[in-house]
RNA sequence: GGCGGGAUGUCCGAGUGGUUAAAGGAGACCGGCUGUAAACCGGUUGGCUAUGCCUACGCAGGUUCGAAUCCUGCUCCCGCCA
């Protein structure tokens, strides 16, 4: 392990985008006192996923160098909702939703943080505050300042509403930084403008101002938008071993590249052939989740569904009820089975996307004996299985 | 406060009285090819036991044989002026 401060501060800001200003960071390793390095997170979902951890697993590098975590929780923020790398408003949540959040959260962040040097605090200790001190707050900076940054003049340009309320969310956040007197501010590239911002808004409050260590932004499993909730390609931490494994077989051979050096601390292999990194990659990080044993069935159920086309070990089971005549009627049933409209469940017939034991059944047939589905496993798709069973 | 522009399906976006369940694109889904990758090709994309019926173009009314399209009121958004 690196001992000097400069290589110290070389080790941690590795596979970082920035350390700004230059050569601070160095400096305040050079004190040897622990730093306390803060990263805040909205509780706006639930989940913590493979995105968070990039950021999640520099903060424990630096508990491994004896530094503190000061984790905030966004949980009064989260209600004003960080306009960053959005195009509209956020939609209000309320309390009892971002509570909830937030204990998950805080949970799932242990997953990858040391408890032992992590500070978790709530960022409603403080900004529920009186409106003087808000005023106050809301002097350390000018509307040509926040408008500066990026998503703010393109919806600026683009005639998008901005409310006053987003206006005041870089502040916010940065009287985060006031209160928990943080030396390190550590986010995703996003997040660039909020952390430099919180400098300010430190300085004006006589305290010394933070740097900032941003992180490249984990595509999702996509490989083009970054990974997030919202946008469907995300990898939750505490998703089912089969589907991070599956996830994961899934993301594009582009992304590979950031998926090892972020996630992994290792650059991608190019002489290896793509499958066996992605497998390897995929295989690695089930097993920081759920344990070796579990990712070695996630691996082996991946390979019955995918590699050799056969049904899970486990099917769900489905009642059904026949209709008059004893005949079962195959919209109807995929509609039961997989919560899709009947007619969605009529055009994928004609598709051919339907199969019944492996058959593929056509549309000629919309009505079945209930003799010939009892017992058989309806497919829809190529991972979608149910197992009927007449009631 | 005054004037003007706008709101269309998951999203973007065309459409200004009649084959318009609504062009086009994105996304998603099914199929083909494959490495469940990408790229590419074909198809689908409101609901409904369905040669038909119902619901849909911000909301509520109205005109008309017929309205996303015309009229009135309302809500919200944007811009300019003050």
């Amino acid at each position: 392990m690196p001992d000097s401060a400069d290589e110290i501060a070389r080790h941690l800001a590795r596979n970082a985008v920035e350390a700004l200003p230059a050569g601070t960071l160095e400096r305040q390793l050079g004190e040897g006192r622990p730093l306390r390095v803060k990263l805040g997170i909205d509780p706006t979902a639930p989940d913590i996923h493979l995105g968070h951890t990039v950021v999640l697993r520099k903060l424990r590098e630096f508990q491994d160098f004896g530094h503190t975590v000061v984790l905030i929780i966004g949980d009064y923020t989260a209600r004003v909702g960080d306009p960053s790398g959005r195009s509209a408003m956020r939609p209000l949540l309320s309390g009892e939703q971002v509570d909830a959040n937030a204990a998950t959260f805080q949970r799932q962040a242990f997953s990858v943080l040391d408890p032992e040097r992590t500070e978790v605090r709530r960022n409603s200790e403080w900004l529920d505050m009186a409106m003087e001190d808000l005023f106050r707050l809301a002097r350390t900076s000018t509307v040509a300042q926040i408008l500066e940054r990026d998503d703010f003049s393109k919806r600026q340009q683009a005639r998008e509403p901005i409310s006053i309320l987003e206006l005041l969310y870089p502040l916010l956040q940065g009287y985060d930084s006031v209160e928990v007197r943080s030396d390190v501010e550590l986010g995703g590239t996003d997040q660039k403008f909020n952390i430099l911002l919180a400098r300010d808004v430190q300085q004006a409050y006589g305290v010394a101002p933070q740097s900032i260590l941003t992180m490249p932004i984990l595509p999702g499993v996509d490989g083009v938008q970054r990974m997030s909730k919202s946008a469907g390609n995300y990898v939750g931490v505490t998703e089912p071993p089969d589907e991070v494994f599956g996830k994961l077989m899934r993301v594009p051979d582009a992304a590979m590249a950031a998926y090892h050096e972020l996630l992994l601390d290792e650059p991608l292999d190019t002489g290896r052939p793509a499958v066996e990194s992605k497998r390897a990659m995929a295989g690695a990080l089930t097993t920081q989740f759920h344990g070796p044993d579990a990712a070695r069935e996630a691996e082996e159920h991946f390979d019955r569904l995918h590699v050799r086309h056969e049904a899970p070990e486990e099917i769900q089971e489905l009642d059904v009820r026949p209709g008059e005549g004893g005949v079962v009627h195959l919209p109807g049933l995929l509609r039961d089975a997989f919560g899709i409209s009947a007619s969605e469940g009529r055009r994928l017939l004609s598709q051919g996307g339907v199969r019944l034991n492996g058959e593929v059944l056509g549309d000629g047939e919309l009505d079945l004996p209930a003799a010939r589905v009892d017992g058989a496993v309806l497919q829809l798709g190529k991972r979608r299985f149910r197992r009927a069973r007449i009631s």
